[in-house]
DNA sequence: ACCTGAACACCGTTCAAGT
DNA sequence: ACCTGAACACCGTTCAAGT
């Protein structure tokens, strides 16, 4: 499985994308965007910074091609052959799900516009967007909007869940001050907002998603 | 008006946050998200880098600061009293514009939930929901939705002019380049991203952009 | 071909010292 | 109260030198 470019059988230790990958996400995972470093990388592998320039070209690169590990899988486990609208909801859960237990991934994917892990969940709405029924002339607006939200969702999820990590707070504990902030901003210029506060901590944001993948779906098939 | 805390009047030119976060917007606009560091501004600002501690937190702090001059002078410059669903489309296309014009604000926005920017458009859109008659139980997720969509699109298209701001490219060249990777895609595994390639280039981003709004009005006002 | 690790050119942030 | 600028503790990336 493992060869140089001349075939001979690499030592079973020995550097490859996949390994510098699989570091990386276990860096992420455990401690956060922050954490990930050359110098934490390097040490992890057991070998010097440069050599990991050999197989990557860049942190970017590097944070991309391990978002795109994650996708492939959350992609990879989702159910073959449900009813489109079924299965457009099932991927949206899996995606949610998945940045919700690596928000890294989150954050890379908000920008990481047309790259290849964008792609494979384009190619995914999009099949199922056609097998909807949705016509030719409006199959992009109505894939981009999914995959939009989906993108927005996740980078937000990931700045609550980066802001959260900073401040060592839980998840109730962040909301529960996020509610006592905005319950104290001026209820003239913020009455929405105000009102809203109280029920923050409480919501579902899995639930919340959901309902908005819901809105588009229903506003395709109403078009 | 700048005055000091014990009420004497400041040199015209001294350093105060507004200055800062006007100095930092200039910065942004004109070279971009990278080109924003202490030296950059200090140099611009005629002193020295820890004098910009003095009336900011940390880099992060100014950059919402600067994303939200910027939002707050977009949504000052809204029509007032429209329809409610007219309103949520100007009030959409105003915040896609100012993020063309600003893609560092795409960026920014896309990574400060909860934080005043963003909570500036939760309190628009929800107001113009509420007009919009929607019942109590489903205000939320129908602002939530409208307000991930609309940050969605903001990284994406932040992230889009990151990338081409890197590689020099206008905004044909980019949309052209992405669109022959696109098509290079295995049409086996990639047949809709593949299929979409050739209009990628073409493509009017403004019109998606409203469209995805529409597709979640109408999935509001169908629930 | 692949790896080493020192060196480079940066960063954001702090802080003793000034006015 | 506000500003200075040197110092600190990092970064990602490169590259001559090794195997």
């Amino acid at each position: 499985m493992i060869k140089t470019a001349h075939g001979k059988q690499r030592r079973e230790d020995s550097l490859s994308r996949e390994r510098i990958v699989e570091a990386a996400i276990a860096i992420l995972d455990s401690s956060g965007e922050g954490a990930l470093t050359f110098k934490a990388l390097s040490q992890r592998l057991e070998t010097g910074a440069g050599a990991i320039y050999w197989h990557i070209d860049s942190k970017d690169d590097l944070l991309i091609a391990a978002c795109d590990a994650i996708v492939a899988r959350t992609l990879g486990g989702l159910p073959e052959n449900a009813v489109p609208d079924a299965a457009i909801r099932a991927l949206a859960l899996h995606m949610f799900d998945a940045i919700d237990a690596h928000p890294w991934v989150g954050a890379t994917l908000a920008r990481a516009a047309g790259q290849l892990p964008t792609v494979r969940i384009l190619e995914r709405v999009g099949q199922q967007v056609r097998a909807l029924g949705v016509p030719d002339d409006v199959q992009w607006a109505a894939v981009s909007a999914l995959l939009s939200y989906i993108l927005g969702v996740s980078g937000q999820n990931a700045a609550n869940a980066q802001l959260a990590r900073e401040r060592n707070l839980d998840r109730a504990d962040f909301l529960g001050e996020m509610s006592s902030v905005w319950s104290k901003l001026d209820p003239a210029g913020y009455p929405f907002t105000n009102s809203m506060a109280a029920r923050l901590p409480a919501h579902d944001d899995r639930a919340d998603f959901l309902a908005g993948i819901d809105f588009i779906l229903n506003g395709i098939a109403r078009r």
